[in-house]
DNA sequence: ATAGTTAATGACTTGTCGGTCATTAACGGA
DNA sequence: TCCGTTAATGACCGACAAGTCATTAACTAT
C-alpha cells in the first residue's frame, strides 16, 4: 500500500534538493540553515545530500548558479530583437521587468551574496559575468541607439546605466528590511524611468 | 617595566569592545566573527567581555546603535537651518553628504542588517526610527520647501524622496560585491541630483 | 598594612552542526 | 530467482565556538 520510502531516482534528486536548499536559504539566510533541514524539506536523508553535494559550500554556489542561469537571459534577448524605439521599450518591457526583481528569486541570490559573498568571491564573480554584466550592457545599448537614432541626446546616462536600476536596488533592500513601512515600489521605478526620459530625450 | 596587562578600567571598556566589534564584523560578517576574536582586538580576555555583555547578540545591538547614535542627525539639522535655497543646498551640501555614504560605517551596518536583520527586527525597528525614518522626513522638507518657494514644480518626487539615495544605495551593495569592477559613484549620484532638479525645477 | 571589593582571566563545559560510514533496501540483468 | 550494484539511510564522530565559573590580581577605604 505505502509507497516505499526510498525510492531511487537519481536524476531528479540533486534539482529537489536545491530547490529545498533555496527555500531555506531565503527564509533564514546560509549560515542559520542547517544541512538536515534542506534534506528533511527535500524529502531526503542527510547521507543522501552528501552523495550529491560534497560539502554546504559547494550545495550554496549549486543554488546560486541554478537561480542564476536562467534568468536576464530573457531580457537581454528582447533588448535585442524588440522593434521598439528605445522610449517604447524603456516604458514599456523594460519597465515591466524591472517591477517583478524585487520579488523575485534575484532579490534572494543578491541578499545571499551580500551575507555570504566574502566567503565566495568566485560565486560574486560569477554572478558578475552572468547576470550584472550583462545586463549593464544590454542596457547600455539600448540607450546607445536611442542616441544613434537621434531619439535621445549624448548624456552622462549612457555609460552610467546604473541609473536605471538603482531604484530597483533600493526596492530590494527596502522589501529586505522594512516590508512592514509601505513604499510604492512601482511608483518609485516608473518615475526614475520618466526622470531618464525626461533628462535624456532630444 | 612592563605595566600590568589587566588594568581596571571600567569606563572605558564598554567603548573599546563596540569598537573592536565593529571591525570584525565589518571585516567578516557577524555570524563568522567569533567572540574570543573581538575580545582579542579589544586586548581582553573573553570573561570579561561577558561582564558587559551578556550574550553575543547583546554585543551586535551594541554595536549598531553606537553606530547609529551620532550620524545622521549632522544632516538633518543642516537642511533645518540652511540659508542656502534647496537647490543649492542639494548640490552643495547634501551632495557632499551622499558621496562619502558608501565608504562610511552606515555602510557597515546595512550589511549587518541585510544578512543579520532577520533574527533582529527590534534592531531594524530602531534603524528605521533613528535613521530612515528622519532621514527620509528631511529629504521631504527640503523638497516641500523648494515647492513652496516655487523653486519646484509638485511632483512625485515629493512623496518619494528615496530617489535620491536610490543611488547610493547601488553604490553601496556596489561596493560591498564589486569593488574591482570600478564605477564611478560620485558621479552616479551627482547626476541623479542633476536629473531630478531638472525634472522638478519649476 | 590589611581586609574587602570587584575587575579581569582563561580553562572548562556544553550544545550544535557539518561531514562520515557501516548498513540496508531498491533495482536490473542473467 | 538470485546476485551484484548502487541509491539511500541515520547513528555517530569530531571540531568548533558560545557561554560559565573558580581563581587571581588590581584597586580602595580604613
Amino acid at each position: 500500500m505505502a509507497q516505499p520510502r526510498n525510492q531511487r531516482r537519481k536524476e531528479e534528486r540533486p534539482q529537489e534538493i536545491t530547490e529545498a536548499a533555496f527555500q531555506a536559504f531565503a527564509e533564514k539566510g546560509y549560515a542559520a540553515t542547517r544541512v538536515e533541514e534542506v534534506a528533511k524539506r527535500a524529502g531526503v536523508s542527510k547521507g543522501l545530500l552528501y552523495l550529491y553535494f560534497k560539502t554546504k559550500e559547494e550545495l550554496f554556489k549549486a543554488v546560486i548558479r541554478g537561480v542564476v542561469i536562467r534568468r536576464v537571459d530573457a531580457l537581454i534577448a528582447a533588448v535585442e530583437t524588440t522593434e521598439l524605439s528605445s522610449e517604447d521599450f524603456a516604458r514599456g518591457p523594460l519597465l515591466e521587468f524591472m517591477k517583478t526583481v524585487p520579488g523575485s528569486p534575484i532579490a534572494v541570490v543578491i541578499r545571499l551574496l551580500i551575507s555570504e559573498g566574502h566567503r565566495h568571491p568566485d560565486l560574486v564573480e560569477y554572478y558578475w559575468d552572468h547576470v550584472v554584466s550583462k545586463g549593464l550592457a544590454a542596457l547600455s545599448s539600448l540607450i546607445e541607439r536611442g542616441v544613434e537614432r537621434g531619439e535621445f541626446r549624448a548624456t552622462a546616462v549612457s555609460e552610467l546605466p546604473q541609473l536605471l536600476i538603482a531604484p530597483v536596488m533600493l526596492a530590494m533592500i527596502w522589501r529586505m528590511l522594512f516590508v512592514q513601512h509601505d513604499l510604492d515600489t512601482d511608483k518609485l521605478i516608473s518615475t526614475q524611468i520618466d526622470m531618464i526620459l525626461a533628462y535624456i530625450k532630444a
